[in-house]
DNA sequence: CTTGTGCCCTGCCAGC
DNA sequence: TGCTGGCAGGGCACAA
């Protein structure tokens, strides 16, 4: 679901309620989420928050013994905060709950995930997680410079899209983004990596960068149902131009938005100008 | 090693 | 109205 400014969204969002507060309780709600992530609720009963962060698009929690929760959203997941004793935001609809965290103030972070994707694992003191070491850096990050991300694309036949795709290679960025900054680019999805120019690739290190900033700007993208921490849509849905248009004027051309598969998944892009 | 496919899960929506 | 297939801001296991 959430791709990296939304996954930031949400950090910063939790970073801002989080730290200092002392775990009292953790009930699992959903058994599948506890079938084999490691969770174990005496173990992290007493535990303070130190502080949240983010690696691509995972999010990790810091806790004061030095383990740390790590976790990914997925399609549907969510953390939602809630500082009264009363059941979250008070509303009787509160289904997919799938993990409740009570603190000693009284307050709780629930885990909410409708497809049932998402995951949390909990991670010793002094491991580093599986899943960092196999997380590339982000196009934000000083780790994912121009001469890197070009030997990223030099080094594949495989489309331009379905790389930018591939967290392996450089994190953060999802299916939504990716289209975006091709067409911001003006670079044909169907493109092998190893067929751009280094200009080209310039270009679109440099158009991922800017989408990506001006999407964290705006709280992330509101597709159906992303909220950040304190329930509050992002606004970079409105920003968008070729993703989820088909047959809809390209904004730049009038040429009708093109739709294709790729990796059994949807690309936007318009034929006239991504050429 | 690379590349492609199926699948995890639930809900929504277009089309019949 | 009701059913059905397709699809979803992701990533993994597995096969060729």
């Amino acid at each position: 679901m959430p791709e990296l400014p939304e996954v930031e969204t949400i950090v910063r969002g939790l970073a801002s309620v989080l730290p200092g507060r002392t775990i009292q309780a953790v009930r699992i709600l959903d058994p599948k989420l506890a079938a084999g992530l490691s969770i174990s609720p005496s173990r992290l009963a007493g535990r303070t928050f130190v502080s949240v962060s983010r690696f691509g698009k995972y999010i990790r929690f810091a806790l004061d013994d030095g383990s740390s929760l790590v976790a990914h959203l997925r399609m549907t997941g969510k953390f939602v905060y809630s500082p009264d004793v009363a059941p979250p935001g008070g509303r009787p609809a509160e289904r997919h709950l799938r993990l409740e965290v009570s603190f000693s103030d009284g307050s709780r972070l629930f885990f909410r995930d409708m497809r049932r994707f998402g995951t949390i694992r909990h991670v010793p003191a002094g491991e580093t997680p599986a899943e960092e070491q196999a997380t590339a850096p982000d196009p934000l990050s000083p780790g994912m410079d121009e001469a890197r991300f070009a030997g990223m694309l030099a080094g594949s036949r495989q489309a331009v899209k379905v790389l930018l795709l591939d967290q392996h290679r450089v994190s953060g960025i999802g299916n939504i983004y990716a289209c975006e900054s091709l067409f911001r680019a003006k670079i044909d999805p169907e493109r092998g990596g190893n067929t751009l120019s280094l200009a080209e690739s310039r270009r679109l290190l440099r158009e991922v960068r800017a989408i990506l900033r001006e999407a964290i700007r705006h709280n992330g993208t509101t597709i159906s149902d992303f909220r950040s921490v304190d329930d509050k849509t992002g606004d970079f849905q409105n920003w968008l131009r070729v993703y989820d248009r088909t047959g809809q004027p390209c904004r730049g051309c009038g040429t009708p938005i093109v739709r294709i598969r790729q990796g059994q998944r949807s690309t936007w892009f318009c034929p006239h100008c991504q050429h």
